[in-house]
DNA sequence: AATTAAACTGGAAACGATTCCAGTATTGTG
DNA sequence: CACAATACTGGAATCGTTTCCAGTTTAATT
């Protein structure tokens, strides 16, 4: 009778007499507790079970035959397929790993991308992709939404040079959830993550003391990306290695502009010879680069290695494939992402949480094919 | 009093007595409510307003400027960022994107793939990426996977042929649930996806055409990723070329196998001669198939294209650097992707919800360079 | 057959946000 | 100054899982 009067009034319009105080409308108008339509409860009434049973039905848990048959006929049923971010939240993992690279579309990084893809969905990892295209601000970004993700580690191909800090604030506090993070590209000693890089210098040296041997006197060099600190090092390394083996270079024979590509390489090749008409030999930042710049001395009419002399960077498959080959620095991509993986699923299984630090300086080696 | 007892029969080590009955146990031991150390309520409680409020404060509401300080400051000082995971559960949209495709590695996709990457990450969204290498069963699980992950789109680069149905009940699933997907590489006329593809058959035919004009007499096909429809497709429509323009050609100038790579075309190529001796023009499923199987035709003293023309598909970057310059059939993958993007871009803006299918059939053009 | 141990199941509290509503403070208007 | 409109804030429910306990069945052991 009571009831039944409230409905009225309300179907009347107004809710007014009888609940004009907070208390007395929530008793009497709860929030519409609306059946669920989906979701694990939904399927647990279909089930004729529990939720935790089929909680652990999906968790490997244990459960008995007879509620296992019943489950499964009503997944099958209704299609039920349990929710990823609800799991995650509760459960603190999301199996998600972050990789954060400079440029996908680079081969270089395309090939360890695809390492890191395969070995992380063997682990039963997904990997959610950023580039930065050398920007450490997009790196930054990149970072503090992988955080909000709550990914469960990250792959980081970093291009903060040692004196930016816009990330470290970020790194830190990401350690500190005890998220790993594999650092690629430089040693960072200012915090505790493993870390994985190539003698950026030591390659450097190798190819102009190659260049000084076979006898070339004006060395020029060609970078892009110089927001990127690992090509920055590369244009630092060569500045001291023709200081140190005495050479003389102007300031002009050193040209950085741009991303690192192939239209890069081609379109910097000329303003050299502009600025440097002597220029005998060429070292680039990448490979990318050198084919680029390689292909525009022969545009300029110039042989290649008899009047120029063109050293690569990376060692991409691209290298052997041009003609005349082009002599690189190799650094081993492939091992390289092989052995970032590991140090990442080592830390991953947790086990190894507390394990030292581990960290890898690669010696590049010069390989020498016909452009050089 | 009363309490007080029930303590120290608890801390006595057991709690009989008075704790024998479940309501009892329950009502004195009541889960331990622990303070909330992160989350939005503790920077609640710091900032000393509602969650709600902070909420609003995150989320562009309205908020008044006292308020807003209050909540910077209680930010600042606990670093507290939100929780992507628990946001995305209440709200329903994850702002991610699933992409899938044959291989990132391959450099026509990781080409793609960068654009996806970039207009993607504009609009907010980030991109989990998947990579099926052929394999329709790769294909659905990863879609399977996404579906639980609730990505907000999907990219497809599919490799399931028309015959194949392991992922239609997925897809039908997902567009259910009204995920737009985005399906490139084949028209799907069962499912309403917007559809994306390139004419592989009228691409082929092109090249036989342009074979036969310059005089070739005995041309070969070489594939990989026998697996992927579109690799299939290329074979067959290679097939119906060669009959319609009554050209003979024995099935064993036809070599299916393994990946298409550089690798697998130069491993190829000297098996192929093998076996039909007199070839004097191939045409390769890609053009890194191309590549390869170009320079292990040098390398057994063939002249391209005196001896024996190339002919690759796809045209990417390498094939214009590679010599002699690749002839090859060109596909537009720059503005697939880019078009791609744009549907699922607009799906996603929502007010399209009810838009009519865009499909789009691109012309593939045939490219002429030295190698043919 | 009577215990004891083991396997299994159910109930309810989290996880950390968003979102309705309903209040309260603040401003604007005549 | 009164009164309406508007801006702002707080409370509680909800999203869909997992997990801890306690309770209950089944199996094992002597």
């Amino acid at each position: 009778m009571f009831y039944l009067l409230i409905m009225l009034t309300y179907l009347g319009g107004k809710l007014s007499i009888y609940a004009h105080r907070k208390d007395v409308y929530n008793l009497l108008m709860p929030r519409t507790k609306q059946t669920t339509k989906t979701g694990i409860i939904a399927i647990a009434k279909v089930a004729g079970v529990a939720p935790s049973t089929v909680s652990r039905f999906f968790n490997n848990g244990q459960v008995s035959a007879k509620t296992r048959a019943k489950i499964e006929k009503a997944v099958e049923k209704t299609g039920y397929r349990p929710d990823a971010r609800a799991a995650s939240l509760r459960r603190g993992s999301t199996n998600r790993i972050g990789v954060i690279l400079p440029d996908a579309g680079n081969p270089a990084y395309s090939i360890a991308m695809r390492v890191f893809h395969d070995q992380l969905r063997e682990h039963g990892y997904s990997m959610v992709l950023g580039c930065t295209y050398g920007s450490v601000e997009e790196e930054h970004k990149l970072l503090q939404f992988m955080q909000q993700d709550h990914v469960d580690g990250i792959i980081l191909y970093t291009c903060e040079g040692p004196q930016d800090k816009i990330s470290h604030q970020m790194l830190k506090q990401l350690l500190d959830q005890k998220i790993p993070i594999v650092y690629v590209g430089k040693q960072n000693t200012l915090l505790p993550t493993d870390n994985l890089s190539v003698d950026n210098k030591l390659g450097i040296e190798k190819a102009v003391r190659y260049l000084k041997r076979i006898g070339r006197k004006h060395i020029a060099f060609l970078s892009g990306d110089t927001s990127n600190w690992a090509y920055q090092q590369r244009v630092e390394s060569f500045k001291r290695a023709i200081k140190s083996l005495k050479l003389k270079t102007s300031p002009k024979s050193i040209l950085a502009h741009g991303q690192s590509t192939v239209e890069t390489g081609s379109a910097l090749f000329p303003k050299l010879m502009e600025q440097a008409p002597r220029t005998d030999a060429i070292i680039c930042s990448n490979d990318t680069m050198a084919i680029g710049a390689m292909y525009a001395a022969q545009q300029l009419g110039m042989k290649v290695p008899e009047d120029l002399a063109v050293i690569g960077f990376d060692d991409i498959q691209m290298a052997s494939l041009v003609r005349p080959q082009l002599t690189t620095i190799r650094q081993p991509i492939l091992d390289i992402a092989q052995q970032t993986c590991q140090f990442l699923l080592s830390r991953l299984s947790g086990d190894m949480a507390s394990m030292a630090l581990q960290s890898l300086l690669l010696e590049p080696e010069l390989v020498v094919r016909e452009s050089a």
